[in-house]
DNA sequence: AAAATACTTAAATATCTAATTAATTAAATT
DNA sequence: AATTTAATTAATTAGATATTTAAGTATTTT
């Protein structure tokens, strides 16, 4: 389980959450929207998956990632925590 | 001005972000809590300062560091974009 | 079954990051 | 004025990270 701190702290990891938002895609389709290689961005995949911050279901020879909240609640966690936010989810982040 | 998302990365740098949630400390204070050395603190200090997480201010011969809520704005705002969290700071946090 | 497509793993490398010791600056105390 | 205390800067080094090319695995198509 890798650390969901190190995986969102890079700019292209980030901008790969923000397409995933939109829909889910297959690590072809994501790599057309970067300047790296398919294997870089196989790595940034695998660290995102690594930190619960994306999940990864087999389509036949495709791969689809969508997101995953699961990563993001002990991040969230700490900036309540922190800096006194108040976050509107009472069931689906236990705080 | 640095990243806040590097600055956040590191499990250090956030711990020392905790203890200023407690009180205001001077880097001599927050080394006791730490193993490593006093130039390794102030290069903590740095960054978390460069990316707006801290503020610090002289006392004579101390430094005073406190926290600073800008620099995570922009970090809570992904949160919000990206995972759908819903903030209750309808004036400090512009969304 | 051969070829093409989709993706991952492996090996190598260049750059970035965190930490140390030594030197420097600045304020308070003796 | 000399010394101690507080903190930062500089130079160095070890380890982590991002990226590449080449090789390998799996699925679909011809």
């Amino acid at each position: 389980m890798g650390s969901p701190w190190k995986a969102i702290s890079d700019g292209n990891r980030r901008k790969i959450l923000m397409l995933l938002k939109k829909k889910d895609m297959n690590p072809t389709a994501i790599a057309k929207h970067f300047d790296f290689t398919l294997p870089g961005l196989s790595a940034h995949l695998r660290i995102l998956k690594d930190a619960n911050l994306v999940i990864e279901r087999k389509q036949g020879q495709h791969v689809l990632y969508s997101l995953n909240k699961k990563g993001s609640v002990e991040m969230i966690r700490f900036f309540v925590n922190v800096w006194g936010y108040e976050i509107n989810s009472p069931k689906s982040i236990p705080l």
